[in-house]
DNA sequence: ACCCAGGTGGCCC
DNA sequence: GGGCCACATGGG
C-alpha cells in the first residue's frame, strides 16, 4: 500500500511536473477559495476572488463587514451563491471570533482540535476543513475529493474505503516521505494537486482510465469500471 | 441539449 | 451507515 502511493507520487511528478498549490497570495485567500471552489471549476472560482479582490473585499474585517447581497453580487461566478455567500460569512465570522483574523494565532492549535472547530461551520465539510488546515494552515492533513477516493477504488488499493480511512491511508503512506526538500507537509500538497490534474485530464466518469498513467495499476488489479 | 466542476447539508430509510 | 436531492454559473 504504502509502495504503491509512493509509486504514484513520483509517477505523476514525472508525468505532470510540480503543481506548487494551493493558488492564492494569503492564506485567507485559501480559506476563501476552499469555499468557493465547493463542486466547482477553479476557473469561475478566480473570477469571483479577483471581483473580490478589485473591491478590496477580500479580507477578513471587510468580507465580515460588507452586506450579504454585496458578496453575492461578487462571488456570482462561482456559483451557488447564495449559499456560500452564507458558508464565507459564518467562516470568516469564526475566523475572526476565535482568532482575531490572524493565520498565526490560529496555526497555534493543533490539526485535530482546528479541524473539529472547521467541520463545526455549517458550510465546511471535510474536504473544505482539511484543505484550509493544509494548504492555509500548513498542518499535516491530507486532502481527499472526488478524484482521490475514485483513484483509490480503480487502482485496487482499497475498495471500499471511507473518506477519512482515505485520508489515513495516505498520511500514513506518505509521512515519512521525503526527497528533493520536499517536506512532508509540501508532499501532501503537491500528492493532491498531482491527483486532481490526474482526475481533470483522464478520470472522468464515463470512459475508464484509458491512457491514464495509472493504467497499469489499474488493469494489474483488474479494475475494470467505476 | 446535455454533462461536469478541486462539496455540503438535509431528508429519508 | 448509505442514497438522493437542491444549490447555480460557465465551459466542453
Amino acid at each position: 500500500m504504502r509502495k504503491n502511493l509512493l509509486r504514484v507520487f513520483q509517477l505523476l511528478l514525472n508525468e505532470f511536473g510540480a503543481q506548487n498549490w494551493w493558488p492564492g497570495e494569503t492564506p485567507f485567500e485559501v480559506m476563501v477559495g476552499a469555499v468557493l471552489t465547493q463542486q466547482t471549476s477553479w476557473k469561475n472560482v478566480e473570477k469571483a476572488i479577483n471581483n473580490l479582490k478589485a473591491e478590496g473585499e477580500l479580507s477578513p474585517s471587510s468580507l465580515n463587514k460588507i452586506p450579504p447581497d454585496r458578496i453575492k453580487q461578487l462571488i456570482k461566478p462561482a456559483g451557488f451563491y447564495n449559499i456560500k455567500t452564507e458558508r464565507l460569512k459564518a467562516l470568516t465570522e469564526y475566523f475572526i471570533k476565535q482568532y482575531n483574523g490572524s493565520i498565526s494565532r490560529m496555526q497555534k492549535n493543533a490539526a485535530p482540535r482546528l479541524r473539529k472547530e472547521l467541520l463545526s461551520i455549517k458550510g465546511i465539510g471535510r474536504e473544505t476543513a482539511d484543505s484550509i488546515l493544509l494548504y492555509a494552515l500548513d498542518k499535516k492533513i491530507f486532502v481527499v475529493d472526488a478524484y482521490t477516493i475514485r483513484m483509490i477504488y480503480r487502482t485496487g488499493i482499497s475498495k471500499s474505503a471511507d473518506y477519512d480511512e482515505i485520508r489515513k491511508i495516505f498520511e500514513t503512506a506518505l509521512e515519512k516521505y521525503k526527497i528533493n526538500g520536499y517536506s512532508t507537509v509540501d508532499v501532501f500538497k503537491e500528492m493532491h494537486a498531482l491527483i486532481v490534474e490526474l482526475g481533470k485530464r483522464y478520470c472522468k466518469k464515463i470512459p475508464i482510465c484509458n491512457e491514464c498513467p495509472l493504467d497499469e495499476m489499474c488493469k494489474k488489479k483488474g479494475v475494470q469500471n467505476e
